[in-house]
DNA sequence: AATAGTTTTGCAAATGTTTTCATAAATTCG
DNA sequence: CGAATTTATGAAAACATTTGCAAAACTATT
């Protein structure tokens, strides 16, 4: 049982206790092959005895990795991020690192201030979200010597390497199943782009598929909505109460798409009969809802499994890093809330 | 623009390029108010020229504090953790902290290991989230001058300071509810319980309240369902299926209930009128639902928030921290998925 | 212009480790 | 059994900062 009281628990204590020298408790830890199992035995007991917990700030100082990897997201409620944290957490952890977690909530500014508390905490790496940051981040990692990855999206000529999916191909497979169900009247619901490059990228990529197969999206079915079930439900209903009504709603996530399938429902519209709505992201619940999704396939999970093994071997082998970018593919889901467009176009 | 490849960034090399000596760097830093205003000044420009960023883990060996909280939860994947770790984390940030998060998936060996790690950072300050904790865990904290919350639940006895809902409460609310409406053949659908102290405390209620009415759950009614969607829709259709089916069925938590009414549905029930479905944890989505949940409200973000709120105060003037449990009601929420049981009892 | 008082700065010790180098102890070999 | 070699341990310097104390630089007062 540790010595509750005991004043000070550093490696002296330890060493006194044990009856040997301060560098011997270093060994220790740090090379325990080195020392005779005998006294590996005694510092063991004196550790015990005296509840000696290492000190991580001591090392660092001596130029030893901290242990500690710092990630950046824009914020947890956003459930897909938590899914890739958690991956990539899980990941990291296996190898002995802790994450330091920050959200910026979309603020660029507060991007670069947590940055720098990051750095003033030794983190051996960083993750960041996304491709587009300012560049006074991108300045201030360039001055840093440590491994940084850009996680969530992909890009080839990124600034960064980036591990994770292409928007761009993820906008264009859902835009291309509608199309090719047949679908010409289409309207499209994403959310606010401000400081968020992913909405941004997929929508473009969205209008300029149907674009090319010579379908435009009329300004009043281009729905600029909340990242919210219940805004998303409100005004989905609103468009499918119009008197020209489109026979499918692409939206720019699964949970825009969600809350429209419910405000399809309260609009008394039989989904994919009436009309076809579909998501990106394939979000947990997407597969279980009535109708279930159709959607572009995320892998999550994934992102976050490679980056935290690119991140952990960056960081403990810098030499062997190939330290690339990793595309983790979209894949197009067909559930059943897509299917050609029906008879029914106008009320 | 910050000397990319200078060798050591240190509080020396501000020292030089300011020409002043080391300690008014680390003042400047730390007491500027002591500095004339043209030191101040040379100094500010030399920081930025050198790009110096300040050593925290320099810091932290002379016991100041680390500025970092340990923050201990099961799993990330249930968004309604995500969501409590989110206010907690802009809380405490907002006064300068960052967290180190990690999870331990219910295994509570890997939670006493891990918070070794947060000690060996020399956080600031634990959350950990529920009551129950291997007795090592209590120990090791016992032996540590830091101050520590059990965020999620409450109870008045707890071992450590609790901020959270009361459980107990929450599915007593749920079942006098379920009661109340005249319901008598109920079942219930908890998740697997072991290393879960919340679920066994809110299924322990659930029954107790039920039974002092004279209501007893037949052990086939009695679910255990894995916390997903689709595992869930499928018990609760295999029950919906059975001869003998309940007029309601009260869930352990809101994904649960999402799943049972999926499960309502392709079993062609109605809901309320055939089954009434009832959650705990008033998910995000579950009011926009169809039919939208009753279920009980446990106030995450408030959870959250006052957590924060009550450990940066416990960290920073630990004389005024009064360090007591907070209680954060939970509240019945009615929606449309409950009402009285209806004629069609049997199939 | 000298004195007393105040403000600003520098020196050096301290913090809890790791690591290099040197020495002591143990082992191997002839 | 003693020399040569190997293995295990200790002493002290180093790491990047903070801080108590004292000296230096200013101000105000006469």
């Amino acid at each position: 049982m540790p010595d509750n009281k005991s004043k000070k628990a550093d490696i002296f204590a330890v060493a006194k206790a044990a009856r040997v020298s301060p560098s011997t408790v270093s060994r220790y830890f740090n090379h325990p092959e080195l020392l005779k199992s005998a006294t590996r035995k005694r510092i063991d007991s004196a550790v015990r005895r005296t509840g000696y917990i290492r000190n991580r700030a001591a090392q660092t100082i001596h130029g030893i990795r901290s242990g500690t990897i710092g990630v950046l997201i824009p914020t947890l409620d956003h459930a897909i991020f938590a899914e890739v944290v958690q991956a990539f957490s899980d990941t990291v952890a296996a190898q002995g690192f802790t994450i330091l977690l920050a959200s910026h909530g979309y603020d660029l500014q507060r991007e670069y201030a947590i940055l720098r508390k990051f750095l003033e905490h030794r983190v051996d790496g960083v993750v960041l979200t996304g491709l587009d940051h300012d560049e006074a981040v991108f300045q201030l990692l360039d001055s840093q010597e440590i491994p940084c990855i850009l996680m969530w999206n992909y890009a080839t000529a990124s600034r960064y390497p980036s591990i994770g999916a292409d928007n761009e191909q993820a906008g264009k497979l859902i835009a291309e199943h509608v199309l090719s169900l047949g679908h010409r009247r289409i309207a499209c619901m994403f959310p606010p782009t401000h400081g968020n490059d992913r909405a941004l990228a997929r929508r473009e990529i969205v209008l300029a598929t149907l674009r090319s197969a010579g379908v435009t999206v009329p300004d009043e079915w281009m729905l600029t909505t909340l990242y919210s079930i219940s805004d998303s439900k409100q005004d989905a209903q609103r468009l499918f109460s119009q008197f020209e009504r489109p026979t499918a709603l692409i939206c720019g996530n699964d949970i825009l798409a969600t809350g429209a399938l419910f405000g399809a429902a309260a609009s008394g519209l039989v989904v994919p009969d009436d009309v076809s709505v579909v998501g990106i992201g394939d979000f947990k619940g997407s597969s279980e809802i009535e109708p279930s999704l159709s959607t572009v396939r995320l892998p999550a999970r994934r992102i976050g499994y490679e980056t935290g093994q690119a991140l952990a071997t960056a960081i403990i082998d810098p030499a062997s890093a190939p330290n690339v970018s990793l595309h983790c593919a979209p894949e197009l889901i067909v559930r059943k809330s897509s299917g050609p467009p029906g008879q029914a176009g106008h009320l």
